[in-house]
RNA sequence: GCCCAAGUGGCGGAAUGGUAGACGCAGGGGAUUCAAAAUCCCCCGCCUUAACGGGUGUGCCGGUUCGAGUCCGGCCUUGGGUACCA
């Protein structure tokens, strides 16, 4: 049975050869799991018979599937096998079910990285960059993943960010973009622009000199138009994670809420009102002072002629500009001495403070606190002895002097004591259109809809990334370059031995000509940020050498991304800009409208983490060291050299600057890429982090070879062997097809492979005849092909199937092979089992009690007492209630 | 600080509101072997019991339910994001 019959058609005629070399094992029978050589011809046979080139075929169903494409760092990690192996398994089982497969690969290329690494190593961020993709290639192949590598490309292929520069100058010609100031993290030292990661502490990392707040003119794309827009398709993602669309919707950040004005005493001109926006205008009996922003209009305003304030307002600057850093900063406040009016009576005068928690990029830049019903006005109002002045309550008795910030759900209802609109009784959100209705008739405001989400700025004052295709010129401003000028390459001559962008210092590259008056102009220095190029990659693989950015008819056969799988990491900013970019394309022409969600499904995975090893070096610094450098012992971890223990961080993100990381090549080297491909996917549900271990990947391997130890077995069985329990294993072997086949569908591969390792032991057991346990091997091959498509295929050669697996139609299983006549109910008395009826699946309620209350043990524990009430769950459970 | 998750044996984890611990690892015992490796079989949450059994148990506190790992409220811890890491 060994030997493929001479007479079976193979379709690829090229692999024929390839198929020879598998069944020539008759001759000299292999008689262990041989990895290295197997996957070594499967994968040129896949090769040769260009299994995974992805053409458009109209007759057949498409599915996209793309797997979130990695940043070139060198060296691919456990993370990417994990990532990589699940899009594979959807892949591979898609093209078993007549799908017409796009499982595309490339580099998101640009970024920080490869600059500190010219400045930390010297070289070439390009050079750095393209020999990190050539090793990654090599070291991604070995995997046997599904990919078509022919649509490979990195984002920073001039062909690729070329188009970009065109998607770009469409976007600009739209009004998708404009240029406006925001704030950067300013080194003061190294005179350089600094990333957030390169902020520590308030600080710069290397130059270690405290990080100024600056203002500089950016790039902007116009994401907040279409706030409305992108938080309402949410809904329609129904294969999203509802994580995902939570914090999406979070993000976006829609309110309702009322903008009204201060009036204010004796202020400067110009500053005679205080535009303010809040949530809940229902508290405004319980303002207690105005707050403004650092950077507030007249909190710079009354800097000038106040020497004191303007040195609290430059230490409010002072630090990084993550919201974060802002946020958890020790709250301060300065009084500026200024006086508004409360809107309601005009008697009632307010505190204007400068308070450094106070964003100018939400809202007007300006708030009233209400100390009573916000925990941090209420620190601000105690550390400044301001009044807090409550206006709704528990309960009617509750007493108005509060311990803390009153805070309840704005669903509760609650006893308005300092209310003007509205029942006494109501909730917060009554309570606050109440008020938006009663300010809006008498003057005071108007209620506005606001969103959170802030316009992406784009700009980036570095090398290694896409240029800005603009030209600055002195009689006409900035002007868009023309199109068939495009691509703007980034000059190759450039040093990284001082700090900042090279493109500003470099001699000739920002000398052109105005595209449009033609007199001598400057090329724009800021290159775009790295979610742009990550914004359309996925459009871009349906057509990766078309001349515009993307061919339509091709956009249209493939788009969208059928399943699109990732980390959690990029849940909002990486997920939002993408469909952002796909409305924005749709409306340039560069997307048909179908792709305007561009990715159907959404998986994400976890990380794959591992143990840290850390001591201390001489000078304090933290040492890390490789698990190849230490001894385990009782959970105890000891250096190789020298026997010194070292402190064991667990379950610790891999990553390359904590030396825990392993590398994949060493493991499938060892045990080969099956084996790789099925621990990374057998021990944690993927959603979750799974945690390497050496023990697990053994496991693995030693499971393999003996599903390998078993088909082989069954090939050197005589055909006619007759035995026992055919039934049986047949049942078995639809039950799994049933369980794996929805595993895979559902992303339960842990669940998949559990009943794999269930099936496997039935049929190592089973005494079955020869055609039954043939046609259980094959099912398990069939089975575990997506998932260790290499033994797979070698299985399946072994048993004389026909063709290449990869091409055999998937499994179904026969519905009439699943059905149970019996079922066993456990029965619990007051809710705790005491003991278990085997009963005919239909059998009536009234039956299945009696019978349970028959039950020896169910009369040993009811002791005489009497059943209250029987619950009877048909299939499931018999709860007895005394 | 804010937003989103996760927490179950020694470990990874399983469980449409219905027998908690499937499956795997580690560990223990046995078979095979001159011996070992490999392989195969059995046991394996904790406490208690000679045993049958009983008690207890899914981060903590409380609630809903005939019944809660699962639903609700409040915490704790860990992780992700926090707009210039990708």
């Amino acid at each position: 049975m060994l030997a493929l019959d001479p007479e079976t058609p193979i379709a690829y005629h090229r692999i024929n050869s390839i198929l020879r070399r598998a069944t020539r094992t008759k001759d000299m029978p292999m008689q262990r799991y041989d990895a290295p050589s197997i996957e070594a011809k499967w994968q040129e046979a896949w090769s040769a018979a260009e299994t995974f080139k992805a053409v458009r075929d109209p007759s057949k169903p498409k599915y996209y599937v793309l797997e979130m494409f990695p940043y070139p760092s060198g060296r691919i990690h456990m993370g990417h096998v994990r990532n990589y192996t699940m899009g594979d398994v959807i892949a591979r089982y898609k093209m078993s079910t007549g799908h017409n497969v796009l499982h595309p690969m490339g580099w998101d290329a640009f970024g920080m990285p490869a600059e500190n690494a010219a400045m930390a190593i010297g070289g070439h961020p390009k050079d750095w960059t393209y020999n990190n993709i050539a090793d990654m290639r090599e070291q991604m192949k070995p995997l046997g993943l599904s990919i078509d590598w022919s649509r490979e490309f990195a984002t920073c292929d001039v062909e690729y960010y070329g188009q970009q520069q065109a998607l770009f100058l469409d976007f600009l010609d739209e009004g998708l973009v404009y240029r406006k100031n925001a704030v950067v993290n300013w080194d003061p030292v190294d005179m350089t622009v600094l990333a957030n990661e390169q902020v520590e502490a308030g600080r710069g990392w290397r130059s270690g000199a405290l990080v100024e707040r600056r203002e500089l003119t950016q790039w902007f794309f116009k994401i907040s138009d279409h706030s409305d827009e992108l938080l309402s398709a949410l809904d329609d993602l129904d294969n999203w994670p509802a994580k995902v669309k939570l914090m999406q919707e979070n993000w976006i950040g829609k309110s309702r809420g009322l903008q009204f004005a201060f009036s204010t005493i004796d202020a400067p001109d110009g500053h005679d009102r205080i535009e303010v926006y809040t949530t809940r205008p229902d508290t405004l009996n319980g303002a207690s002072f105005v707050g403004i922003s650092p950077d507030h209009p007249l909190a710079k305003q009354l800097e000038k002629d106040n020497a004191d304030l303007a040195a609290f307002n430059e230490d409010c600057r002072q630090g990084g500009t993550t919201a974060e850093a802002i946020e958890t900063a020790e709250k301060k406040g300065y009084d500026t001495g200024l006086r508004v009016r409360h809107p309601f009576d005009t008697a009632w005068e307010l505190p204007v403070y400068i308070a450094n928690f106070i964003l100018m990029d939400y809202g007007t830049g300006a708030i009233f606190g209400c100390p009573a019903h916000d925990e941090r006005d209420f620190e601000f109002a105690t550390k400044y002895g301001l009044p807090i002045t409550s206006t709704y309550l528990p309960s009617e008795e509750s007493s108005p002097k509060l311990e803390e910030a009153y805070v309840p759900a704005k669903t509760e209802k609650v006893f308005y004591n300092g209310g003007f609109a509205g029942a006494q009784w109501q909730t917060g959100n009554e309570a606050i259109n109440a008020a938006i209705a009663f300010c809006e008739e008498n003057g005071i405001g108007q209620g506005v809809t606001k969103y959170r989400l802030r316009d992406w700025g784009l700009s980036r004052q570095r090398y290694w990334g896409c240029p800005i295709p603009v030209v600055h010129c002195s009689t006409c401003g900035v002007v868009p370059e023309k199109k068939e000028n495009l691509p703007i390459e980034l000059p190759y001559d450039v040093t990284f031995d001082t700090p900042g962008n090279p493109l500003d210092r470099h001699p000739t590259w920002r000398n052109c000509n105005c595209p449009n008056c033609g007199s001598p102009a400057q090329r724009e220095t800021d290159t775009m940020d790295t979610f742009v190029d990550s914004s359309w990659y996925f459009a871009r693989f349906t057509s990766p050498d078309a001349d515009t950015p993307v061919n339509m008819a091709d956009a249209e056969y493939w788009m969208n991304v059928d399943q699109y799988i990732g980390g959690i990491e990029h849940a909002i900013l990486h997920l939002l800009y993408s469909r952002f970019f796909a409305r924005a394309m749709q409306i340039t022409g560069n997307l048909p409208a179908k792709a305007i969600e561009p990715f159907d499904a959404l998986f994400t995975q976890g990380m794959v983490t591992h143990a840290i090893y850390k001591s201390e070096g001489d000078n304090g610094r933290p040492v890390y060291h490789y698990p190849e450098q230490v001894d385990l012992k009782d959970g105890k971890a000891f250096l190789k050299d020298g026997g010194a223990e070292v402190e064991v961080i667990p379950s610790a993100k891999m990553s390359k600057s904590k030396n825990n990381v392993v590398d994949p090549l060493n493991i499938i080297s060892a045990f080969g890429a099956d084996t790789a491909r099925w621990f990374v996917l057998s021990d944690s549900p993927p959603e979750r982090d799974v945690e390497w271990t050496a023990s697990g990947a053994e496991a693995s391997f030693k499971h393999l070879g003996r599903v390998w130890s078993i088909c082989h077995r069954v090939s050197q069985m005589d055909p006619n062997t007759k035995g026992d329990g055919d039934e049986n294993l047949l049942r078995e072997m639809h039950k799994a097809i049933r369980d794996v086949t929805l595993g895979v569908e559902s992303f339960g591969f842990n669940a998949a492979i559990a009943k794999l390792y269930g099936f496997t032991n039935t049929l190592a057991k089973s005494k079955a005849s020869h055609s039954a346990q043939r046609q259980a091997v094959m099912t398990l091959a069939q089975l575990m092909a997506p998932m260790t498509p290499h033994l797979a295929e070698d299985i399946w050669a072994h048993q004389g199937g026909e063709g290449l697996i990869i091409d055999a139609p998937w499994p179904t299983p026969d519905e009439a092979m699943l059905v149970e006549s019996n079922v066993t109910l456990p029965i619990q008395i007051n809710g705790k089992r005491r003991g278990e009826i085997t009963v005919p699946k239909d059998m009536p309620k009234e039956e299945v009690e009696k019978i349970a209350l028959s039950d020896e043990a169910v009369i040993r524990t009811l002791d005489g007492a009497t059943p209250k009430k029987v619950i009877v769950v048909p299939g499931r459970i018999v709860n007895v209630v005394v």
